[in-house]
DNA sequence: TTGAAAGCGCTAACAA
DNA sequence: TTGTTAGCGCTTTCAA
């Protein structure tokens, strides 16, 4: 390479790099040598010399089956591929559901393989995260790390407000008895979105009107129908999820309930499926792109050895359709 | 390292390679040095060396959207990742559902930064499979590559033949007017599965009673309200994939037919979605664990510098429930 | 602005 | 069975 372009191995270097001491005759030179044979620099022996290998892995800590039926993760994944991508850093994902998922991960990490990790969903007590400590590798959490929350930076909408937006409209609306699906309670947005939730409804958000789903339509349609056995008379639910709350639209439609005449369902997220329900879902939106490009940017920022970046909580939006 | 354990880089690195030719006592000193010191060998100094990096992508070629809605990725994937693991090799994914993804992708793999590529659901013409054959690195799929069958090996179920066992049970039922819903025809699946319908039916397969949906749960709905449209009379639908059928069923209850009594409702895939539907799923089904495992020995078998491996092709397996 | 040279951490061929 | 040595392909001082 540095015989195809007349000049030495430094030079071609630092054209490649962009180094501003190059001449533009030489770097004219690399140019057309570069198109010539075709060469492509061997990221290995780079990465050996400069202790980056331009990639970020993305971990979902996740079994998987749950993860891949949301479609935030797409946006989210989307949205990071792309921004990291202007940075010229690759995205690739990994899933961590169970123990030997996640040494895989931990292994992979601890091999060098990438500058710095992305964390969705994790859970309370998630071992992958003081494995990660330990490692003392840049890492970023889409949502809160329950439990962590001033050790691992994060981006997060903020799920108590917009739970609080969500149940202050139905209550509004004039329902009067309204209950709740929510996420697992070992995540942020299962417990936030409850908390607020409670928040505004007080004393009358009893027991009985609160059923756990796992972010699944299933456990949504599931969930639903235990409250409709629980509280025959409930004419409001707010659901943690849009994708549970179309479960949630299918088991009262199930039961012969209008929505809303009968039920109000609220969602949250404002994700595709929203859109796609029948009634159209009155719901929360999260600001899932910010979400995403701070993440990314607070990840930059510390692989290229910046401080420990604030976690930032961005504002959700009440998005109202047909189901409320 | 070396000085840690007291021997010679040499056989340091043979220790941990498990070369046989080691002697006991060295073998000890260099594994407890090893836990003395939490070594961890640099992946980037050996790729550069073995020219194996020991990651393998998954590159995943579909707008992420419908990719991700489907279960059956899920499982091939995690059948992939276990397979691999007992090889050491790590396996990442990518998502290549536009041209910027493609390029990314391309550049990745030219980066060398992977072993081998596992294709999965590719369209025919997609631009990144001429791209993977100049590259010349090893490539399998799961399910063919239509128009490159005879270049890149694959494993994939016995889609037509699937199509015509459904098609055929159903017409022994007494259906006597029967439509389908295909996924998108420019992927195998898509195409074999509306072959084995037309092999059984003949001329009764008519345009009118063929619908094309996405592979997407919206799309199945969407293409089940055209074809009610179109032949209110028809008593039977083969749907090309269990999430389309899930569709298709709710589509089904909203126009007031009752299943299977008006219309039976066949699947394909025999996912996790089949066993969850109102009523539950009849369905073919696919053996995705051994097209995985049949992808993954293949890939590996090139890896490992052999011939262009057969293609297989597998029995599917027709799964009566209540559907049908 | 450029070339020369010194490694990055590892494996593999060779000699002992 | 082991130590020695020569690179793998690249970046980055250091001098020039």
């Amino acid at each position: 390479m540095a015989r195809a372009s007349g000049v030495s191995r430094g030079t071609v270097s630092r054209a490649l790099n962009g180094d501003p001491y190059v001449s533009t005759a030489a770097r004219a030179a690399v140019q057309r040598a570069v198109v010539e044979t075709g060469y492509v620099v061997n990221r290995n022996a780079r990465s050996l010399v400069t202790q980056r290998t331009g990639t970020v892995v993305m971990v979902l800590c996740e079994p998987q089956e749950k993860l891949f039926e949301d479609p935030s993760f797409n946006l989210l994944m989307r949205v990071a591929t792309r921004r990291l991508a202007t940075k010229d850093v690759a995205l690739v994902m990994m899933v961590a559901g169970d123990d030997g998922d996640r040494e895989r991960v931990v292994r992979y990490l601890r091999g060098g393989h990438a500058d710095g990790v992305l964390l969705l969903s994790t859970h309370a007590g998630d071992p992958l995260v003081g494995a990660l400590e330990s490692l003392a590798l840049p890492a970023v959490a889409c949502g809160a790390v329950l439990g962590r929350e001033g050790v691992i930076p994060y981006a997060a909408a903020d799920d108590r407000e917009g739970a609080r937006q969500m149940t202050r409209y139905l209550v509004e609306q004039g329902r009067r008895k309204i209950a709740t699906i929510t996420g697992p309670l070992d995540t942020p947005g299962g417990l936030n979105r409850l908390e607020g939730f409670c928040d505004v409804l007080g004393r009358k958000a009893t027991k009985k009107l609160i059923a756990q789903g796992d972010y699944t339509r299933h456990g949504g349609y599931a969930a639903m129908l235990e409250l409709l056995k629980r509280a025959p008379d409930l004419d409001g639910v707010f659901v943690g999820s849009d994708l549970m709350a179309a479960g949630a639209l299918a088991a009262l439609r199930e039961q012969g309930r209008r929505v809303p005449e009968d039920v109000a369902v609220g969602g949250f997220d404002d994700s595709a499926v929203a859109a796609s329900t029948h009634p159209l879902l009155t719901t929360v939106r999260q600001p899932l792109e910010r979400v995403a490009q701070e993440t990314v940017r607070m990840l930059l920022e510390l692989i290229d050895g910046g401080e420990r970046p604030e976690s930032v909580v961005l504002p959700t939006e009440l998005v109202i359709r047909e189901s409320a």
